[in-house]
DNA sequence: ATGTCTTTGTGAACGCGTGCACAAAGATAG
DNA sequence: CTATCTTTGTGCACGCGTTCACAAAGACAT
């Protein structure tokens, strides 16, 4: 049992290094918004700002998947969205199940985004039993208890667990069991899956905090400027300070 | 990943590096549910091993903060608390307003972490006028018409965006311009800010592919195994090596 | 007081990611 | 065909983050 395994697996993946990989769906995105209208070529300047990146980086990541420009005159719209599709591995299909259908799997079983590349909600998973049956997003919410049938007979390898903290160990050490070798948590713990499960959190409250460290910062250094004097009543007084 | 503070300037928080701030609020997690265990003190190794993290990263991460620590004995849990608290800011009230309430506009608003520690939700914007007036986690939804004057009123520097693509960068220069300094852009896009105004994306859509490009190359590597172990005993020869 | 034991705090080495700057490659014009 | 212009692909240097390994610091027992 290894403890919770965030970092990467050291090893870089095909010689692609994991920046650059998750950089791939953002070129990705800025691709199919130019394919959408037709532009035949795009230059790396061009695509770098569409994609809110560096053009040298953006240069030194296609250089990972190859030789694919034209030199001149830039990339082919058509043919980079097929490769890099490929390279992600978004030309196969790929069932997902939700598990957790509480307001944050709702959501996540109503978002376009999942389906539209390569991404199909195989089964909505809830352990309560007053939601089985229940249609949720077009799609009638299944019992936990048939999770590993679920799993198995769809070949589902992606898991989603959206359910509260408490539970999402237990969910997902059944979705390994049962074959889940990738998983996306947005439950706030930490999870804990052997060796050759990929596990991406995503964790709105540590996102938030990390954005009031710096707005703090901000604060600070205007009040430092400008000598202090309008801040609200709530200063940072230490409240409780142990010994 | 947010596309806004790609390239931070020379603003180093204070000397503490981003990596760090970025784990505080998965140390700060634990140690609550220390605290709330009564445990008194806990050393790096076992507090490593509840946030999931390397105990001599976690050292380094503190030894940022300050000497908070006691040779022999590790680091006191509520003093730990309080200083990490502290320290990102969320000894203060921040006030946050939420924009755009779909699906998961609503999911958040009912998100309890929300409110748990320092963030309170000011308001519930939409655009759309048949959601005016209309309850969501009991609080009425207000029209987009009022924005300038919620932030104005409320002081909110903090901003969620969760309108669909179209609608994110529009949003965002009116928050931006309004007041609001910090931005958590749920929208599938990249948003451009000035110099100043921090952003952090939560974007499914590329987590899941992150996710299928690990996937994918688990299975090529079975895949090779397989056709390796069948060829001969020597593993690690000639993969597919392109020209 | 002295010695032992535990655990912190950090110097140093290393590896990864980023960005500059430029040569190579191809397009295009004359 | 040659010259020029554009844009790619990449060698290189630099800085950040991670990890190791250990000395310093304090607790605790005798």
């Amino acid at each position: 049992m290894a403890t919770g395994r965030n970092h990467r697996p050291a090893t870089r993946s095909r010689g692609i290094p994991e920046a650059t990989v998750a950089r791939l769906p953002l070129y990705l995105r800025a691709l199919t918004a130019l394919s959408e209208r037709s532009v035949p070529t795009v230059s790396s300047e061009e695509l770098a700002a569409a994609a809110g990146v560096n053009s040298a980086k953006l240069r030194k990541d296609f250089s990972y998947l190859g030789s694919y420009g034209t030199r001149g005159v830039g990339y082919d719209v058509e043919y980079l969205v097929y490769q890099i599709s490929r390279e992600l591995g978004l030309t196969q299909d790929w069932p997902v199940v939700i598990v957790g259908i509480g307001n944050l799997g709702a959501a996540l079983a109503n978002y376009g985004g999942f389906a539209s590349r390569g991404f199909r909600v195989a089964a909505l998973i809830d352990a309560d039993p007053a939601m089985a049956g229940k249609p949720v997003a077009g799609m009638p919410v299944q019992h936990a208890d048939e999770l590993e049938k679920i799993i198995s007979d769809n070949g589902v390898s992606i898991g989603v667990i959206a359910t509260p903290a408490g539970a999402a160990q237990q969910v997902c050490e059944r979705l390994v069991a049962a074959g889940v070798t990738s998983i996306l948590n947005f439950a706030p713990t930490v999870l804990s899956v052997p060796d050759g499960v990929d596990v991406r959190k995503v964790d709105l409250s540590i996102e938030l905090q990390i954005l009031a460290f710096h707005e703090q910062r901000k604060a600070g250094e205007e009040a430092d400027a400008e000598a202090a004097s309008r801040k609200g009543p709530d200063g940072d007084m230490p409240a409780v300070m142990p010994a």
